[in-house]
DNA sequence: GCACCAGTGCTGTGATCACAAAATACGCAT
DNA sequence: ATGCGTATTTTGTGATCACAGCACTGGTGC
């Protein structure tokens, strides 16, 4: 029963979550269910409208209702979790507004974000080294994932590439509020790839973050996050959102 | 037991919370609980540092425990409390790294959502000879404050000032993203204004703001949320931080 | 006077229960 | 077969309890 196959993307899987946080996993219950959900979220493993319930939650991993109450709570502060008029909760549903919001919000941070992290690490070479190393290794995966057809994969590893980038930067508060972000419309945006498949996607935009890195180019860096940002959210069909739900 | 005194800017006060939302208060206890606390942060009304505990917060809003943990859990997920080492609650404190993150976070967001407020509303003439109305009376009250050297109302009454301008744009994302920043901000902002007094205070800004508005100029609008997070955030001493705790 | 240590109260955390309301399932009548 | 109303189940929510660990108190020994 540990084992949980009705939700996707938080079943056992290995114990690499995909967006690795500085912290310790925390003997909490409820952080590591917290973690979990999080994870499945962010990375697109339970579709926008999607019921949750506390007990549920509680029996797919095997703890009481109250780690799973907790976690939902926060999740829904973050905006991940939406409630029904009856108090019911789901994953967020999009909409052609919030979808607005959020490209500007990512615009607007993510490329600030990142130039944070060139500056944070131009200071110590090794540390770079690693982080190109990194995000190099993350690439290649990613872009085999794309030639394989493998959705899931894919979103999964865009995600680390991305948060690999940013977390370099040491910001909490920023990192926080673009992990907001993308705990919003990663569900969506797990069932927009999924259905466009990953013939339409290019890692391009990942390539030339690794050089700007490299060339410890902060503007031509800042740049090339934005046309990444925009060139994922732009081919998004606002007519795909009544489906979506 | 109903008015709490020793929680400053959480007793009974007024029905009017700070920065009120669209939403209705909601039936459920624990939601209840986390608006009162989520605006005694946000006004200032609890020091950083300031320990909280779930039986403590509950016998102040004669609650059971229950939806004190909830509340707790929400605000900590927003980055208003944080924990300590031993899993104890506090207000967060402010750090010299964070202040900056917080400022660069909120010049990127708040300008763009006050141009929004000014897009939504500038379509429709009725709301926004309300808006600037409602500015306007907050801005005198403001306007009083300062020369009453009243903090407290100075800090709750620039809260509203902005949270209404925000409120206007209709974007919940955005409005949510900010509403974070301001609940982190908001306890150390108090101390640092509380020590400086109002006499260093203007509201020229403000009114660069609502003059912007009645010209519907966009630009400058954004110009001026941006010189006006500036302004505050700026004469800040990061010696300042290290009272503050 | 000061440092240290035991004791006592407080705290987070997880578990469980009760209750009302909502959602689902089920069966009946047409 | 289908629409409808009832019955059962599930659900959120609040309350309470047990337990282990931390923090602070007060006192004791040096």
């Amino acid at each position: 029963m540990a084992a949980v196959p009705s939700i996707d993307g938080l079943g056992g899987r290995d114990s690499e979550s995909a967006v690795k946080r500085g912290l310790e996993s925390g003997s909490a219950v409820h952080e590591q269910v917290y973690l979990r959900l999080r994870d499945a979220l962010i990375t697109g493993g339970l579709a926008p409208g999607r019921a949750l319930s506390v007990r549920r939650l509680a029996a797919e991993f095997d703890v009481s209702a109250m780690p799973a109450r907790e976690a939902i709570r926060r999740l829904e502060a973050l905006g991940a979790l939406e409630f029904t008029a009856t108090r019911r909760v789901m994953v967020a549903t999009m909409t052609g507004e919030k979808l607005d919001e959020i490209k500007s919000a990512r615009l607007a941070l993510e490329p600030l974000l990142s130039e944070k992290s060139l500056e944070h690490v131009g200071r110590d070479p090794s540390s770079k080294k690693l982080l190109v190393r990194e995000l190099e290794r993350i690439d290649a995966e990613l872009d085999a994932s794309i030639h394989r057809g493998d959705v899931g994969k894919y979103t999964q590893l865009n995600c680390d590439f991305h948060f690999a980038l940013y977390r370099a930067a040491q910001a909490t508060v920023l990192l926080e509020l673009v992990e907001s972000l993308w705990l919003r419309f990663g569900p969506f945006m797990r069932v927009i790839i999924g259905r466009l498949g990953t013939s339409c996607l290019v890692d391009d935009w990942h390539k030339e973050i690794i050089d700007a890195i490299k060339a410890n180019d902060s503007k031509g860096l800042a740049k090339a996050v934005h046309r990444d940002i925009l060139h994922g959210m732009d081919n998004i069909d606002v007519s795909d959102l009544s489906e979506s739900s």
